[in-house]
DNA sequence: AACACAAAAGACAACGTTGTATAAATAAAA
DNA sequence: TTTTATTTATACAACGTTGTCTTTTGTGTT
């Protein structure tokens, strides 16, 4: 490979010019400048980001920790959100994926210290509590999608509650006045938000709550749990009778379409149906399109490279509105 | 940040001695070894990596770089094979996510040359010729579910006339015998060789060919595709009469579901149905599962992974095969 | 005890950069 | 022209490691 001091032979100048110029430093002639740019061109010249690290003493990396769990399409909006973030400052983006066997959380951050990142994003592909190891406390880090009790670090997830009244909202702001709501685990915080969202939503509009009806879908732990959502579907269809249905997550809304389709009861005209994720592919592979609330990934990882990069000292935990994606379904 | 020399200070012996333990040098005697284990331990010293590559000269870094388009869940298992190998052969996997606009394929191989990868790997979310930037040629590069026919690196695809052909005598040897084959846009190399891959089961299995009804549902540059899967397989369904359907994608198969249930004709039972991919989730959320050819994109990632750090020079182009996954489809 | 030889530890340079101090070149002022 | 200030380039050390060579320590043999 060839080296700065190479190119200062080539061009006939010291190689401390070299990397003035490396460095774009005004302080380099016109003339010496171009020599310079010339022989780094002629030789392929590349600077070696070791050897600068080393002596700056700054990595420039910001490392990245998924929690393997990146299975979900969306997720991967999170590092892309973080990486353009990075990107536009200077920043370089290391990005560990993470699984409970093979590469623990420890391990990745351990390599990540190694590197001197200067900071590191730990991200999860659903909105859930973490046990971090303690490592992490010696670099700035900051979770998405995930929060910790424990320790206190700063946090952007999505505002789950505020995603739960914005959607039913629109629903009874649309004229649906029965609604049902096919509910994720109520293990989980997503669950218990919008839960508590919907019903929200209900008591701003005076609705009474007898015209809403919440039921879960999932039960068992979480990782072993048993779907139910095409039993629900259909017997809440029949006999709660509501006039929209709102899914937990848009895959329950798919059942929902073919349960519904196979009773007759037509998406969209004699059912509205509104969902959470806006889960790649899913919603427009339906006819009707299904209006979902999006899950603010992007946001959340443009969001925690932003904060790390600010040096705010604060652990704030942040909330990140959902937007509503209105297509056919209601 | 703590340094080998204050750990060697520390534990009263020369920073040599301690470069040595770190490094598994055997030839540390145990009292020393045991004083300089517990002054890392105690000074909370951990390597520096960026010294370290400076030093050596070799970087133990492989470059990822991920060809945007991972919108689609399962293509992230590309990513985690070649993490997988990395990280059993102690190397350290660095991934750019590149898209045309922001971050170019040619602005990350220069980053990823800056810090001296010793390999890379150019990795596309679907399989497709790709043009490269030259610059690639000066480090060891595979391409991984693409193919570059201009200059000559290695690739690993998937094997997609044998995915056709494995998929088509599955259906015949369970007794069908009028498919219909709804096919991906027939621009792209992955529809193409999956026809061929089917006639061929046909003239294996010595079964005419007017038995077999092939038709693209996308048409128009990809990119920019119109896609018409329910029309098609109305139609189709309505006037050739299938006892089996093979769908180019998943969700191809999620609106033939569709249509077929509101024709009255029940998956599985009526009408047989396989398809492309193994899709997360798509195929286990439909009734009856979905039966698909799953592609091999953790092996593809771990194939590429080998491939580079046995440091071979031919430059093959790997195919690999498809895994039938059997579920209630068919 | 003296010697030979192997094992273990240390001294020091080197890796390719950038920071700092200083020298040389140029421009401005006297 | 000389002096002074300013710009531009150089020399050299430093960053935190590892490689190489040398010295010290330890062990076994005579």
């Amino acid at each position: 490979m060839v080296t700065i001091k190479q190119v200062a032979t080539h061009a006939g100048v010291s190689f401390k010019t070299v990397s003035r110029v490396v460095n774009n430093d005004p302080t380099v002639k016109k003339l010496n400048r171009d020599k310079v740019v010339k022989s780094i061109k002629e030789l392929g010249y590349r600077p070696n980001r070791a050897a600068s690290i080393t002596r700056r003493k700054k990595s420039g990396i910001i490392g990245f920790i998924a929690d393997d769990l990146l299975k979900v399409p969306y997720t991967f909006d999170l590092i892309r959100g973080a990486q353009k973030v990075a990107w536009e400052k200077d920043k370089e983006l290391m990005v560990l994926n993470v699984n409970e066997d093979r590469y623990s959380a420890e391990l990745a951050a351990q390599h990540l210290m190694e590197h001197r990142v200067e900071g590191i994003i730990y991200a999860a592909m659903y909105h859930h509590e973490v046990i971090l190891p303690e490592i992490l406390l010696e670099c700035p880090t900051v979770l998405a999608n995930c929060y910790s009790l424990n320790t206190h670090y700063p946090s952007v997830v999505p505002d789950e509650v505020n995603a739960g009244e914005t959607v039913a909202l629109a629903l009874l702001d649309a004229g649906y006045r029965k609604i049902a709501f096919l509910n994720l685990n109520e293990l989980i915080i997503a669950a218990q938000d919008r839960k508590r969202g919907i019903i929200n939503a209900f008591n701003r509009r005076g609705v009474p709550l007898e015209n809403l009806h919440i039921e879960s879908v999932f039960h068992g732990p979480a990782g072993k749990e048993v779907c139910s959502s095409r039993e629900v579907t259909a017997r809440v269809a029949r006999e709660f009778k509501p006039d929209a249905i709102i899914c937990g997550q848009d895959p329950i809304a798919v059942e929902a379409y073919f349960v519904l389709q196979a009773m007759g009861i037509q998406v969209g005209k004699d059912m509205g149906i509104a969902s959470f994720d806006d889960w790649d592919t899913i919603p427009t592979l339906l006819q009707p399109a299904l209006s979902t609330m999006a899950l603010p990934h992007f946001e959340m990882g443009t969001w925690a490279m932003e904060y790390l990069l600010s040096e705010r000292q604060d652990k704030v935990h942040e909330k990140l509105p959902f937007t509503l994606v209105k297509r056919g379904s209601y």
